[in-house]
Parts: C-alpha cells; structure tokens; sequence
DNA sequence: TGGATAAATGAACACTGTTCATTTTCTTTG
DNA sequence: CAAAGAAAATGAACAGTGTTCATTTATCCA
C-alpha cells in the first residue's frame, strides 16, 4: 500500500509542478505564446515527460481553469454569513473584482480567453455554475425583501454579472489604456462605487 | 502618372484581397490558429507574396483593427443628429450591442484580443478615441440637462461603457453558455433592456 | 527587342504541438 | 545481492508555424 500511495502522491506532485510552471508562464507570455517545451525546460524536464501527464496543451489550461474556479468559490462563500442579502450583492462584486485584479491570469483563463472550449461540454462548468448560483440566489433572496421588483432574475443576474465582467475585462486587456491619464486601479474603484450606486437605485 | 496610379491602386487591391481573406480566416479560425499559409492559399499566392504588403502578421491584425473602428465611428456618428442627449446615449448603446452581435469577430479584435499591442501605442487608437469621446460627449450633455449629477464623467463613462462590453463580451466570449437554456440574443436583448432601465433610474 | 525594375516564388531557418521507439530508472522477485 | 520486469523519462521525428531571402518570373520603358 505505502509504495503505490506514494507513487500516486508523487504522480500528483508532478501534475502540480507542471501546473504551477504552466500558470507562470500563461500568465507571462499568455496561453499561445507558452511552448511546451518552455514548460519542460522551466521544469527541467524533456517536452515528452509533460505528456505523460497530460494528454494535451488543452488539458493544462483546462486544470488551470478548474482551479480559478476553486479559487473563487472559495473567496465567495464567506459572503453566505452576511445577513443583508442586498449588503451581500455589493460585496460579491467587490469580491469578484478583487478577484480579478489579484489573479489576472486566472480570471483572463476562466472569463475571456479563447481556449480550448472543447473538452468542456459538461464537466468543466460545474464550478462555474456554482458561482453563477450564488448570485442567482442573492438576487432571488433580495427580491424576497421587496428589490429589483418585476426583474427576471436570469436576465437580471447576467446584466449584473456582465457590468462587473466588463470592467474587470477591460483591465485584463489592457483596454483602460483608453483612458491615458487614469490609474488602472482608480478607474475599477470607483467603476465599483458607481456599480453600487446603481444597485441602490434600481 | 497613369501607370504609377494604377499600379499604386494594384497595390490597394492586393492588400485589401489579403485582408478580406484573414479577415474570414480570423473569423472563423480565430487569430492564432490562423497562419499565413492559410492565408496564402486561400487568395491562391505564395506565402513570401503576403510580406511584401504587410510587415508582418501582427500587422494584417493591426489594420483589422482600423478597419473595425472606422466600421463602429460609422454606425454611432449617426446619432450625433438624436435632439435629446439622454435618447442619444440609449441608443448609442443599443448601436453598440448590435455592432458587437452583427460584426463579432471586429468587436472581439477591436476589444477583446490580446493582440500585437506593442504597435498600437499611438495612432492606433485615434479612431478609438473618437467613439469613447461621443460617449463623453454625450454624457456631458445629459449632465447639463441635469441628469447623472455628481458623477465624474471618466469614471460614468467607464462604467457605462463597461456595462455593454460586459455583455458583448460575454457574448463574443461564449460564456454565455453559463445560461444554458438561454438564447444567447435574447440575453443580450433583455440586458440591453436593464440597462436603459438602469440609465433612467441613476 | 533588350535591359532595368518590380513582383512573386518557394526553399530554408528556427520555432510549434504531439508521438513513440529507445533508454534509463526503479521495484520486485529468485 | 543480482536479474527480470515494470514504470518513467527521453529526444528524435513528423507535420505544422512565422519569417527571410536568393532566385525566378513578369512587367515596363527606352
């Protein structure tokens, strides 16, 4: 038993290395410009060995992907303890941004890249759906308490989600850059404030 | 005269040839998986032939991009003729949904791509400039009219412009997919419709 | 018609993702 | 401990990529 466990543990800590070379890099030069042979050499590892591992390029980025969900799951859930299901709303989208200023890389992964949509028809978003749930309930949950009245909560979730998406997908692209004399930064700040603002009103 | 003349508007067609035929190629393949070659064989010429009218691949990308904003410029200047600014901004964003859902594979170069940006530090976004100033612009005028009072206007317009790329890019994304029993148009539409909703009520 | 100029070519270079026969390393058995 | 078996790692090979450039082909003007 102890052979085969530590076998399997090592297995793991391989996949891991390979991961964590990959997300380095994905984050450094971007998804298509990462070779698998710059990930063996970062690992010190001949390109052959990646792929005793992984079936394919696509495969890494899908783990990677999996794991951002992990990732964001777990920044949101705390947020279940906050009584104000409306209070809950305005904080799951600071935390969706933090989120997304603080792990660029995993959030261009998860929400904008172009990837290797392929292998994910069913698996892949389970995680995803989860965190779409959680908002899908705040909302249905604030509604409870007399918001957002006569609101499809479908329609409403996505317009919600897509206002917080839109800017974080700015920043990720560089497309801020549009606005020349701003801090990135400020700009999502006070994005959010309005973001807040509007919620309050509507 | 008439030679030169003819032989420079020679020269025109050919890099408009080319670049219809990356454009397509893009659209359907996307950027990356789209090579030269493919490019090549599709106008029926030699690869070396596409580097005598563009410098390199980056830039096929970059006049795309041009191209893409002349397109937007063209469907919003329009609107400069709407009396009421506050109707003029609803419709500008319903200009720009229909651009994004109409000409996916321009909006998604123009907004999402991560692209050969180490051209694009000047003249590239000149054209970008022009549409972010008529939001600006109208934004300004909504404000002398007495609405969104209070608001700095580079962040309003920020936030708003974010509002719809949200959804676009959700859309041109595929992410919309998250709402698996949702007609992707229809998410758009309805956004689109708590979104002006939203404008009314801020 | 001949010589100059411009345009198009396709082989070559260094890279890519992926496969697989071969070699190396580890594990178990005699 | 040594030999046989299994597992892991290798790196050469294949077909593709962006890009360059000497060579060929076509066009032009004298």
């Amino acid at each position: 038993m102890t052979i085969a466990n530590r076998k399997q543990r090592e297995k793991e800590e391989m996949r891991q290395l390979i991961l964590s070379a990959a997300r380095s890099l994905f984050l450094e030069k971007g998804y298509y410009d990462t070779s698998i042979r710059n990930i063996a050499e970062k690992i010190e590892y001949s390109p052959g060995t990646i792929y005793l591992y992984f079936k394919e390029k696509d495969e890494i980025f899908h783990s990677l992907h999996e794991e951002g969900f992990r990732k964001l799951t777990a920044v949101m859930l705390p947020l279940q303890h906050v009584e104000d299901p409306f209070e809950r709303l305005k904080a799951l989208g600071k935390v969706y941004m933090d989120f997304a200023m603080n792990n660029k890389d995993f959030y261009d992964l998860m929400f904008i890249m172009q990837a290797p949509m392929n292998l994910e028809e069913e698996d892949c978003w389970e995680e995803g759906d989860k965190a779409l749930d959680f908002l899908k309930i705040v909302i249905r949950e604030c509604q409870d308490r007399g918001r957002f009245q006569g609101q499809d909560i479908e329609y409403l979730s996505f317009f919600i989600w897509s206002s917080m998406h839109g800017m974080c997908a700015l920043y990720c692209r560089d497309r801020c850059n549009a606005y020349k004399h701003h801090n990135h930064l400020n700009l999502l700040n006070n994005g959010y404030k309005i973001f807040a603002q509007m919620l309050d009103k509507m």
